[in-house]
DNA sequence: CGTAGGGTTGACAGCTTTCAAGAAGTGTGG
DNA sequence: CCACACTTCTTGAAAGCTGTCAACCCTACG
């Protein structure tokens, strides 16, 4: 598991002396299938090893700033380990949790459109990343098909995950909020090979309260309603949970079910061959 | 503007009988370069035009379904005319809007990585879409590199709108979810070339309701009272903005700004050369 | 004309936010 | 090693807002 850290463990002293050559291609490299392992793509194929690229590694401390807000998108990010959170100030101040993102996944490719960051990127703990540069990434994806190819999957990957905030936050009840965040935490580090059931928590409250749009007071009352319940055990940021079945079933409440059966879907698509006049109706 | 369209108009008879043929390849065809001009990709670079290729249009009447939740993904679509929503039902029911998708966004491509939608997709009005097969998209990205751009900057779009929705849900007071969520609306609609001050709500207020995360009559009762501060005019589903500085200043309010000062990002990258041992750590 | 769905508004219970204070953990410096 | 400062976390109490239930109006439609 480890085997990917190889190519690194040079440069020892760079530590954040690195802050000083701004955004140099520092810490380290490591070889292209480490990349690929990390986003999942080890199952797929291993097609074009032909590719003998190297890809440029950086180091975080706990709470180093990737990028910032504003900056220019000079390049993608995978998550090679650790976990990082995207963070966004608000016109007045606020600095909102968007996402955490764990190994595997996707930073800066919303920017990638606009050629500037929408929102910063903050190491939650020691962490490191795999750096793409935009300039010559379509390049790289035509090299290598196999790297174009886990590039989309991370990058749906990274969509569907956006669809679980939505999730997340349109619960109505605080309680059932942090549920689902919970689970969701649990499913996402049992996805990358840790214990689903006791984990630590790398963000502070206030960070959790951010993303759940939530007060920081009301998730730790939540967090200790879910434990008087016997649901969970919490001791700070450590996290053991008791009753997988009923947290599950804590997380399922969602508003009352009078409106489920109204806005009902058909169960078969249809389609029409009007011309495209739906302008003319909007104006 | 509505040359777009020239390449349809034909088999207008197909109507939702092409519910029968279950979801062939219907309702006709258009040229790559409408796909291309949908997706903004028009001011990048005329380049590759020795694209022949035809790209399938789906036409769709007001609540068709373009795709079921749990379906099998075979298509990845881009709005070309109208607007859809995107809904996932709960467990226990009830459906909830995930977004609004407008011309020139891609619908479906969250469910790539799985091969299993994970919402529906349904017309809110008569709309009609491009339809690219997953199978052999790959090669036409490969053949096309305007395409395999487009789509780029389109998923990049996509994700910053994911963004935009976590605002939208951040803020507390329902008032002022209602102005982002109509500042949204109006930067989208202009952003097609419609007006940004006076709009046709095209989606019921339930739905704008389950999308804000907050109960529908609530959303009733903010339409009103961002009406009877002046800063709107509300018809029903026609929008005025009557006070848009106003209205921006009411969708800027955030929680109490306490929180901010603490939660700083320092305002320099720092990174660290250690080794990937953040996985000890983890433990 | 009657029904069904969409929209608005009122009343009240319930939950969350806010303000406030205290407890517990962390890190620094003597 | 302890003291101190600082942040994080927890808990309490009151005010405010939202969810829920309910009634009513309106339009569309058969």
């Amino acid at each position: 598991m480890h085997s990917s850290a190889s190519a690194l463990g040079h440069n020892d002293h760079a530590y954040w002396h690195a802050s000083r050559r701004r955004l140099a291609p520092l810490s380290g490299e490591a070889h292209m299938a480490d990349l690929l392992r990390v986003m999942g793509a080890d199952g797929d194929a291993g097609t074009t090893w032909d590719d003998p690229l190297n890809v440029a590694v950086w180091c975080l401390r706990d709470g180093a700033v990737l990028f910032h807000e504003g900056g220019p998108t000079e390049s993608l990010f995978v998550v090679r380990s650790g976990s990082l959170k995207s963070v966004k100030l608000s016109e007045d101040g606020y600095n909102q949790v968007v996402s955490f993102a764990g190994p595997g996944q996707v930073l800066g490719f919303e920017s990638l459109h606009r050629g500037v960051h929408r929102n910063s990127a903050v190491a939650m703990e020691v962490s490191s990343v795999f750096a793409l540069p935009v300039k010559g990434l379509d390049r790289r994806r035509q090299q290598s098909a196999a790297l174009d190819m886990a590039l989309q999957m991370a990058i749906s990957r990274q969509l569907d995950g956006a669809g679980d905030m939505a999730e997340l936050m349109a619960a109505v009840a605080a309680d059932v909020r942090l549920s689902r965040f919970l689970l969701w935490m649990s499913r996402r580090l049992a996805s990358v090979g840790q214990s689903p059931l006791r984990f630590h928590l790398r963000m502070c409250r206030r960070d959790v309260a951010s993303l759940l749009g939530v007060a920081h007071e009301t998730v730790s009352r939540s967090f200790s309603n879910l434990a008087s319940e016997g649901l969970i055990k919490v001791l700070n940021r450590e996290i053991d949970i008791l009753d997988m079945p009923r947290l599950i079933e804590r997380a399922r409440c969602t508003r009352g079910l009078s409106e489920s059966a109204q806005a009902s879907i058909p169960t078969r698509s249809l389609a029409m061959a009007t011309d495209g006049t739906a302008h003319s109706a909007s104006a």
